[in-house]
DNA sequence: TTGAAAGCGCTAACAT
DNA sequence: ATGTTAGCGCTTTCAA
């Protein structure tokens, strides 16, 4: 049975209002009495209960992350930040994986709110309407997407999109393809606007072979759609799409960059391992969770909605190339 | 505002112990009360309060789920299994990354208990004492590691590593070299416990080269060691340390599996797509998590001291045989 | 500076 | 079958 507050005031010889107060707003206790209060506390082993806490208090010290899915890299290490900054602040984390499903999303969502102060949606599936009425139950910030009214994080996509095609442009490519990711997905919609900018910038062409599963499997999908088009270079929605995609380009006997070259995105640690080693963006998958976390901290702490508006930060990406692109220059 | 049961009870003109009555126990309540209150509850969009349930029930509804890095993919699919399971049941996920330190976890399972009903940790670095004292403060079920009266699901490590070792040796290697993981994991002890049998019984000699980190640079820095042992094989104690001595490897110019053959354990995604694709003792990793939300569930309802005993599971890995051994024959 | 009392939202006796 | 009462562990008025 773990001790409760009047245990540790019975020990302390006070009320427990004054173990409370000893505990939350010290200055407004005698230090002697404080003392006492600690000791009990120590010898004790006492933690006040949260859930009670919460009750009263209408703040739980939880927070809700929300992921499409933990066995991709990007959100595992997205996940990691969260869990890094939360911790200092003694903020513990819910978990949720959607598995992609947008209606299961949702569920998992209501599930949570209730249950938290705020929670972090990353690469949320869900719709304009139904990401509104969620922010209007609880505190929301965003990670990968932007929405007007929420607060969140994003990554610069057109950036990053403009570095990978200017190093392609360098390497002699003309013919650009783009793989890109789920439909819903805010990140897909902006990483193809902005490839599209840059590709046109430099005069290249763009040819896109449409919508593939962010994983490994949608990169084999992929790959003879990329071959068909004749590009010299293709970019895709991940790298995860892009490894599956050098995965089956290696099956048919297409080489690296000797035939095609393949930049993703995210830099997540596989690319790294991949042979040929992937050119990527690299983006500060931790930084992003660190981030949304700070976030949500600062909304709960000064809840006016002014806030939330400006609350939107912009990460940058940063291009690694490796041995997936170049020196060789395309046929 | 999130309405209460109050509301409900006002709504659809009962008291609020029927509301409670309707949803926990339908059938203690007359079926036109039961569908009036029904109403209410959709009307209102009511979902009851955790925290305040809990608090009476001492059950939260909610369990934690500790692991030492979820960026390392073995742990990111125990905890999509463990959110599969979970939510079947209605049950949410709390999730701590310890980043593999000891003292970390204490504090972190510290905080959890109070606001879960069970907890399930996974390849705990605590020591004995600290684990059975956290046994006694809440419900705990092991992931990866055996330990008296405390439930669990493990791996049958020997067997894994018996596979392993009946396919080298059929390849004509005579001296294996293991790559141990961090000492306080109790998969790395049996793990070598199993391999050293199992190479004695092929009358081979086993080369251990120590502890290191499981994480791919954990793998790099142990690869010279590997190399000078002379062994034409090696065994890691899992895939990411292999994909890390594979590229070490690599950057040395020493062929795989040419000079030396180079088998993991796990079977992460990442081992398929590793150039050669890594040879490895396939875990069901999904599964595990799901069977320890089981249990947790099977100990939470029937916390007879008796089960817990019993609640013992064991998996089997299964060797999947790919490009990072034979057919070439050791030198 | 401290204590007593009330109550957060809910459920579990105890009545009826 | 339903309502009333009490109280889970905590914080927060309100008095002293």
């Amino acid at each position: 049975m773990p001790a409760t507050i009047r245990d540790v005031a019975r020990l302390a010889g006070v009320s427990p209002s004054t173990v409370s107060r000893a505990l939350s707003m010290p200055s407004m206790v005698n230090s002697a009495t404080r003392v006492r209060v600690a000791a009990a506390v120590e010898q004790l082993g006492y933690l006040p209960n949260r859930a009670a806490r919460g009750l009263i208090t209408g703040r739980t010290g939880n927070i809700g992350l929300v992921v499409p899915d933990l066995a991709n890299p990007f959100f595992a290490s997205v996940a990691k930040g969260v869990q890094a900054r939360a911790r200092r602040d003694d903020v513990a984390v819910f978990v949720a994986d959607t598995d992609e499903d947008a209606a299961a999303e949702a569920g998992l969502v209501r599930a949570l709110a209730k249950q938290v102060d705020g929670l972090i949606l990353c690469s949320s599936r869900a719709s304009d309407a139904e990401l509104s009425a969620i922010a209007q139950e609880t505190h929301v910030v965003l990670v990968n997407r932007r929405e007007e009214g929420v607060a969140g994080v994003v990554y610069d996509n057109e950036s990053g999109m403009r570095q990978a095609v200017a190093h392609l442009v360098a390497l002699g490519h003309r013919t650009i393809a783009w793989v890109g990711g789920p439909d819903m997905s805010w990140s897909t919609r902006h990483r193809s606007l902005g490839l599209s900018d840059a590709v046109h910038a430099h005069g290249a062409e763009l040819a896109e072979v449409g919508s593939f599963a962010p994983t490994y499997e949608g990169g084999m999908a992929a790959a003879d759609q990329v071959v068909a088009t004749g590009a010299t270079a293709v970019i895709t929605y991940n790298d995860l799409v892009a490894i599956g995609l050098l995965a089956r380009l290696h099956a048919r006997g297409i080489s690296v960059p000797g035939e095609l070259s393949v930049v993703g995105v995210d830099d997540i640690a596989m690319s790294r391992m991949a042979r040929p080693a992937l050119t990527t963006v690299r983006l500060p998958k931790q930084q992003a969770g660190r981030i949304a976390v700070e976030l949500l901290l600062t909304v709960l702490r000064d809840p006016e909605p002014d806030n939330a508006i400006r609350a939107f930060a912009t990460l940058h990406g940063e291009l690694i190339v490796r041995e997936s692109t170049g020196p060789a220059p395309p046929p």
